[in-house]
DNA sequence: TACCATCCCTTGTGTCACAAGGGTAGGCAC
DNA sequence: GTGCCTACCCTTGTGACACAAGGGATGGTA
């Protein structure tokens, strides 16, 4: 039974990933932080969904990972945008927001007919 | 390749429908023109995705059907609301809404950390 | 008669979030 | 030292579901 969290997690995870990622490299658990944090909790992150997406990312080529050293002193994967991602962010961002805008629209009308 | 548009059709599609079926009876097909029309077209729906839909939501007590007459003077099966899909849409909706309204906030962000 | 539009349906197939598991290593309390 | 917590990384089922591509029936119209 998918729930509307889930499903809009789904539509948009590919996204905040890129968008985190745009203040700067980021390994993944502060990746996961930022967008519970950015979305004010209301997304939450499961660590088998990140990880795979952000194998799925560099599959794709829109990021890019090397191995550091955290703020904490822990080894960690830190993951970069590549020209691909930021390119890519630029042009599905505002598709997102498009097809949100126009499903809000939609889910508020108050006349089945245009007006 | 998931694209926006797929995964965002996949966060609100039950929602589509009741709302559609909120203006009274319908039919299936009559139900996907509503769709696409009150998305300006940015949602296209498969009838493959339609009809497997309609199913569910039906086995989940949202809706019930009935075989009737469309205005076509074809053979086609009306849904309706149900009580519990009244409530289920009202239950429903604000949530969806207040998690879009998440995420665009978190891709529209222009500092990284709270404002 | 032929064709299109209007309606309904099903069976693969692939993608993906999630649950639930597992692992390593630093820091701190005792 | 030992134990535990936190910070990090990962994988393997499993289930849900949109989609593509098929199929079928029938009414109106040319």
């Amino acid at each position: 039974m998918a729930d509307t969290e889930t499903d809009l997690l789904r539509s948009s995870l590919d996204l905040l990933v890129l968008k985190a990622l745009n203040w700067g490299p980021m390994h993944g658990y502060g990746i996961s932080e930022w967008i519970e944090h950015a979305t004010a909790s209301l997304l939450l992150l499961e660590e088998g969904t990140l990880y795979p997406a952000l194998h799925r990312l560099e599959r794709r080529g829109w990021i890019t990972s090397e191995w550091g050293v955290s703020g904490n002193n822990r080894r960690a994967k830190f993951y970069r945008l590549t020209t691909a991602g930021r390119a890519r962010f630029r042009a599905q961002a505002p598709l997102w927001h498009r097809h949100a805008e126009a499903i809000a629209v939609a889910l508020r009308r108050t006349s089945p007919e245009p007006v």
